[in-house]
DNA sequence: TCTTATCTACGATGAATTTCGTAGAAAAAT
DNA sequence: ATTTTTCTACGAAATTCATCGTAGATAAGA
């Protein structure tokens, strides 16, 4: 039987299948990035923002907060007539999940030649460069002694 | 007006939307897969595979690479009573391609946060290590001398 | 030769996604 | 006090995906 060495992000594939949490679509993730950089907001404020980038009705953007409320991945007060929405799952456990599957999917599960084709492909700055070596070196440490 | 840098896979984009190829589902690229491992391909020996994973009825698979072919995604060429498949995307195009949606849906078009997490979140090999920090070297290099 | 297996083509179904319109209630404006 | 705006809830349509069943043709096997 194959049994896999254990990967940190098994975890955030264990949290959301036991919250029974679905992977966000696209237009959830979009409405997502909003509550995660504004915090709780309402259903205007999100589609005002969204509406920015592209033509939007208004009873889209609330479907999809009603529909994200249901599904657990986002909460809601009430504020007066309002709800106040919050996104209910953090952004580093989404961005984990959705890259583990990214991953297999495209890659096969090699996140190495993942990670090689993206520097290849997008400009990084030089900062961001040394950020990046600055990881792989504390990896490297952990691998000497573990 | 808000002019980006000039980035690598904006080829891609340009070459993907010009043959007006749609980007591959992830059915369709569990095929594609195949297809870049096997060269070209019967649908029974796509099936095959295909079953080893998970149940899967023959036609639904068969489907699967007609729609393929009028998406222009495969080409085929007859084989006495059989179709014979092939690849019609390179596969580094179409994981460029991929890279880069997924990279501006799940992390709003930061590639070297992407890397970040992704490094943090999957066991690295030492080898694999050691490429990534090869090609940053030769990154560098490009930047400091233009 | 007759039967069985194996192709392709095609249609249909069910689920998920995205979008919007309408209805009704509550608040705000005139 | 009426009208207009602005909420929510709900239903429904259009689209895409993934899946499978059936029909008809052709090859293989008995």
């Amino acid at each position: 039987m194959f049994v896999p060495e254990f990967q940190p992000y098994f975890i955030f594939t264990f949290i959301f299948a036991f919250m029974s949490i679905s992977r966000p679509t696209d237009a959830e993730l979009e409405i997502l990035h909003l509550l995660w950089e504004l915090g709780p907001s309402t259903v205007r404020t999100v589609n005002d923002r969204m509406s920015q980038r592209r033509e939007l009705g208004y009873t889209t953007t609330l479907k999809m907060m009603q529909i994200m409320f249901e599904k657990g991945l986002v909460t809601r007060v009430e504020e007066g007539r309002m709800h106040l929405y919050t996104a209910a799952v953090a952004q580093s456990d989404t961005q984990s999940l959705l890259l583990q599957q990214f991953v297999d999917n495209a890659f096969r599960g090699s996140a190495s030649k993942m990670v090689l084709q993206a520097l290849g492909n997008h400009e990084a700055s030089a900062a961001e460069l040394d950020e990046i070596k600055a990881l792989i070196a504390q990896l490297e440490q952990n691998q000497s002694k573990p």
